[in-house]
DNA sequence: GGTAATTTGTCAGTGAATTGTCAGCTGGAT
DNA sequence: ATCCAGCTGACAATTCACTGACAAATTACC
């Protein structure tokens, strides 16, 4: 899960980016609202946090410009306490979620977590694909609500092609989605990820379509 | 779907070379302003990718001279971040989009493909033909849902097919556009594809315009 | 803070699916 | 009936993905 954190402040940036990234997401930052703008524009994100006082170009504007554009990217608003009139406008802008400053890390992880899931069409944060049970909230993947012991890289992978069932993912889209920033392209630690997947949970799970990238198993 | 890369940074073309090719387009790339200049206004591409700053001649005269020449392939302009300048001008030269270096190559890929979809006049990125369905985002052909795997080669002539559905397409322009420049001419690899498709959707997907080359079926 | 344990990425070798080539065949146009 | 563009099945070459072993990096633990 690629997230965009859009902060001027580097302390609570660092905070953020730290925390996120340790909650298993891909997470990029930027500092200015151009270049927030600009990203969310041409990108795909999963997520965004979005500070209302960006220097450049406010919160607001750049929400706005989102969602006139099309973007239905889920975003989450950090406002500061007691401005109820920016949260308002802020919803109104196209915002799926708000917190206020100052806030608890864990508390914006949860609710990213559940924007990810809504825009991704799923309603729990447990979703089931085949025997198994995939759970957001804990990392964790279970069969028969036996817990299956899953490294931090190969849950993430299995969690994005759940959220994507039924098409296929490419290697690329893999990559940046679950690495952050660039990465050697000409590297096979996707296939290798894949692999262990497979022996984690089975060699179906994951089916692989020759010169495209995997899709889940039939009947996952 | 050929691609004209016209880069002169070396590890930047690489990088798009290699993911381009991946995600099933045919490239060829140019590295100085007066050949991607030649090669452009000589050969059919289904779109460009053009770096503003081309040694010998820059990339909007290529543009403007492309343009005034009548040539209308679609050109996605790549230039440096903060010169909103370039893209005005761009813009004004007749690009059709742009993207700020540095850039992901996710996005470039999806620019393109929606600048080879309006090119060709259709609005989705879902194209239906006959009870088929052809999806460029997720590059899959379903039947009433149902995915039909094919191998890439053989996505990318019914794909081509399909954008050019309504004029009889010959073998020699199949060849330029489902394969990088390096192609034997006296090779019967297209009728072979054609054979291999036809065996998976069905004998009269594709009808023979015996002397001329193919056609989409009727009904298709 | 340093060391052990775990996770992750790289590499080289192997295996399998895809793609191109070839040779002989088919069938439509004249 | 003949000719030749196009078709087809078999095979070879190539490309792409998988695997196991090792090295690097990260994390956990004292």
């Amino acid at each position: 899960m690629r997230i965009l954190v859009a902060e001027d402040d580097d302390r609570i940036a660092e905070t953020l980016v730290s925390a996120l990234s340790k909650a298993g997401f891909a997470v990029d930052r930027e500092r200015d609202g151009e270049s927030a703008w600009y990203r969310g524009d041409s990108e795909n994100f999963d997520a965004v946090v979005l500070d209302l006082g960006l220097p450049q170009m406010d919160g607001l504007t750049i929400l706005k410009r989102w969602r006139s554009a099309g973007r239905t990217v889920p975003v989450l608003i950090l406002t500061a306490r007691g401005q109820w009139e920016e949260r308002v406008d802020g919803i109104e802008a196209g915002a799926d979620d708000y917190v206020v400053k100052p806030f608890h890390v864990l508390e914006i992880i949860a609710r990213l977590r559940a924007l990810v899931r809504r825009a991704s069409g799923h309603a729990s944060s447990r979703i089931m694909f085949g025997p198994y049970q995939l759970d957001m909230r804990t990392m964790q993947v279970s069969a028969d609500g036996l817990p299956i012991e899953l490294t931090p890289q190969e849950f993430k992978l299995i969690a994005y092609m759940v959220h994507h069932r039924g098409r296929v993912v490419s290697q690329l889209e893999i990559t940046e989605h679950i690495y952050s920033q660039d990465y050697e392209r000409d590297s096979n630690a996707v296939e290798v990820l894949v692999g262990r997947v497979r022996k984690r949970l089975g060699k179906d799970v994951i089916k692989t379509r020759r010169g495209f990238g995997y899709t889940l198993g039939d009947g996952f």
